[in-house]
DNA sequence: TACAATCACTGACACTGTGTCAAGATCTCC
DNA sequence: GGAGATCTTGACACAGTGTCAGTGATTGTA
């Protein structure tokens, strides 16, 4: 009969989800870097070799958890332009804080998009994880992309700061850079006088201002 | 006698520099992940065991190369600060255009560097190449700043950008974080309709303004 | 020159982790 | 109850890391 297939493919996705889950307790006590497939088995209770039925390989178990990391942040960015409709640029600002609070309440989630984000995709199967994250990347620009054009909209942003689709880029960069900084290189920066919390405030800033119009209208305001 | 402690020192750091020599041509050839300490020692035409007499760990042998990357971009820092004498925010700019220059040229080393960048220092002992490392970034960092203030002093860099110290660590994190969005998503940012090179123009240019005075003066022409 | 001490160097080993496969266990349907 | 599909695993081969006892070369000493 057709529904016990849809049974079988339902338990499997279910486990498949299990499995993930699995690996990011794991993850979360010894690091993603640590982790190892044995472990993630042990703590699923299964074996090893059924691992590599539902994931091709360590790296392939990586792109699931970034696949998860890139929906959740992708909430966030959704939740931070809904809470924020005064303006363009205050979503953008949102979701620049967005991304710090991911980065420190989701700290496997983060450590694996971090790892990701040193790889070329190397671009195959329409059906891989890799393609499933790439997907999931799209949506988060969009979203950074729909807030900016607003902004340029409604003028809480310049204009001419660029074309929307470039400008998301250049800020996803510009965020993922500074996070990167302040959650690993903390102690260099206190050894700097600052600290991570004061390095963030400044990127968001500076940045908030380099969108902004020229000249401190009373729009400026909300840095 | 005394000499021969010193000659037998002065071989002991040129086989060291030799070591890390093969480990960046083996670098090039396989990429820096795939490197296994067995091809850099066959590289080098010495037994295994002698590469750990050399580097405690293959870690240890990465942060050795990576202190070799930030002298480099050190390098190419000051060389950026002497050929634009003009102002303050324009050797910014030649150092954010030197930054991107030794990624494309210089591949394995800025690798070395972006996965330098995902750990935090484990902070030990003062003669570990993680030390040394951090003193080289240190460099950089003082190079960074000594422009900032220049700008500011020359009022290419508007006076209320923020602490020198801290908006020098702002702009290595955006450049670090776009640098890498360029490096390792080209695929995907074509994809978008643009390609690393516009993306670059973009965050540089963007990064600059924002450094500059709020209006446009003449001042602001070079972007 | 002999011979001890020190240093440079290596082969072989133990260990950990990955990915694969043939075969056993379980389920489904006739 | 048994054929056939599907799920699951133990055991294996392999690759890479890090270690150590021991060999051989070099230096200082009598």
């Amino acid at each position: 009969m057709n529904y016990i297939a849809e049974r079988r493919q339902e338990e499997k996705e279910r486990r498949r989800a299990d499995l993930i889950d699995a690996a990011l307790a794991v993850a979360a006590e010894v690091g993603i870097e640590a982790m190892t497939m044995d472990e993630v088995a042990r703590k699923a209770r299964l074996s090893r070799a059924l691992l590599y039925v539902y994931f091709q390989n360590k790296p392939d178990l990586l792109l699931a958890i970034c696949e998860r990391a890139l929906a959740s942040l992708h909430a966030r960015f959704e939740a931070a332009a809904a809470q924020e409709p005064a303006s363009g640029r205050a979503q953008i600002g949102a979701m620049g804080r967005a991304f710090v609070a991911f980065s420190r309440e989701e700290p496997v989630h983060y450590d694996a998009l971090a790892k990701f984000a040193l790889h070329s995709p190397t671009g195959l199967a329409s059906d891989s994880n890799e393609h499933a994250c790439l997907k999931c990347g799209d949506r988060v620009h969009e979203t950074m992309v729909a807030s900016i054009e607003r902004g340029i909209r409604d003028g809480s942003i310049r204009a001419d700061v660029g074309p929307p689709a470039l400008v998301g880029l250049t800020l996803w960069g510009y965020m993922a850079g500074i996070i990167q900084l302040a959650a690993t290189k903390s102690t260099v920066i206190e050894h700097r006088g600052y600290d991570a919390d004061r390095l963030i405030d400044q990127a968001l800033r500076l940045a908030s201002e380099a969108l902004g119009p020229r000249q401190d209208l009373p729009h400026d305001r909300h840095a």
